[in-house]
DNA sequence: AAATCACTCAACCGCTATAAG
DNA sequence: ACTTATAGCGGTTGAGTGATT
């Protein structure tokens, strides 16, 4: 019944990686590329478990890893988007060229959170450190209460995230209309999965353009759970997405009245393109993955 | 110089979703 | 339809290292 096992797991070994083994490693997916970690190991002549294998490539080995520390727009990339996608540290990996959801995982742990505190944030809930405690009491009792943080899995949450509804808040005059109207030549959208190296650019001019005319404001609001059966992350996950795209039409600028056209989370993000609306590669894909 | 503490980060563990048989 | 392995993810651990006493 079922498959065979992946590998030998009796005869395998652990802990730290010798250089004969990272060269093997390298090596072999130079001549066979990445994938296939199952029969990796005994093609490669390594005694380690595929697991092993691909954590390795991914996280030490891959020639496009990103060496040294953390910049600071780098810092408040993962901020901003940690308020947005909780631990979601593949997802934020994704967003941050050269660097591995392991290492801004530990960075997080280790630097961030402290960074957060120092500033008097809770970074968990990215709200003001003497707010926390009212706002989450609050949060889990209004309907369309506002939060900034959207773990979807965390282990304090033992009732899954539904998230009928996301909204961007009202803002102020200067819209997002006109901010996208200004960025709007600067688009240039790629998958999340390649060529990540584009977006850098990207992030410091919305940075430089958010902290003179912030116009954005990422606080999302989301409401109780719907009576329906509880989800699994993927259907979090899957909502979250779709919610994104449907609920977008509706929002409008407070002050002009204006309905602005379907906006991507990736533009949210700052990762502004094509005026705001979906881009090509969001429009592309179904998966919340893609978002860029 | 030795002991202790604090910190970092690579690697492992356990879990879920999905693919394969 | 069912079982089992795989891939991938987030959480945790512990060895290594530098700072402090």
């Amino acid at each position: 019944m079922g498959r065979s096992p992946c590998c030998e797991k009796a005869h395998t070994n652990k802990g730290a990686w010798t250089k004969e083994e990272d060269q093997r490693l390298i090596n072999y997916i130079r001549r066979h590329g990445e994938g296939c970690w199952r029969s990796l190991p005994t093609s490669a002549g390594l005694l380690r478990c595929g697991k092993s294998c691909r954590l390795r490539w991914i996280n030490y080995l891959r020639p496009d890893l990103k060496r040294g520390n953390f910049t600071e727009d780098e810092d408040e990339l993962i901020i901003k988007l940690h308020s947005l996608l909780g631990n979601k540290w593949s997802l934020i990996a994704a967003r941050l060229p050269g660097r591995t959801d392991n290492e801004i995982k530990n960075y997080w742990n280790t630097h961030i959170k402290r960074k957060l505190v120092t500033r008097g944030v809770d970074p968990q809930t990215h709200r003001p450190l003497n707010a926390t405690s009212n706002a989450t009491a609050t949060a889990t009792a209004t309907p369309s209460t506002t939060i900034k943080s959207l773990d979807f899995r965390s282990s304090t949450n033992t009732v899954p995230l539904e998230i009928p509804s996301i909204n961007i808040m009202p803002l102020p005059n200067n819209t997002i209309l006109k901010f996208k109207t200004e960025s709007a030549e600067e688009g240039n959208c790629s998958s999340s999965t390649t060529e990540e190296t584009q977006h850098q650019p990207h992030h410091r001019e919305y940075y430089q353009k958010e902290h003179t005319q912030p116009v954005i404001d990422l606080e999302l609001s989301i409401g109780l759970p719907l009576t329906r059966p509880q989800k699994t992350e993927s259907h979090v996950r899957h909502e979250f997405m779709v919610s994104t795209n449907q609920l977008m039409p509706h929002v409008n600028t407070a002050a002009s009245g204006i309905t602005s056209p379907r906006i991507c989370l990736c533009w949210q993000l700052g990762f502004e393109n094509k005026g705001g609306e979906y881009c090509s590669n969001c429009k592309s894909t179904s998966a919340f993955y893609r978002y860029c």
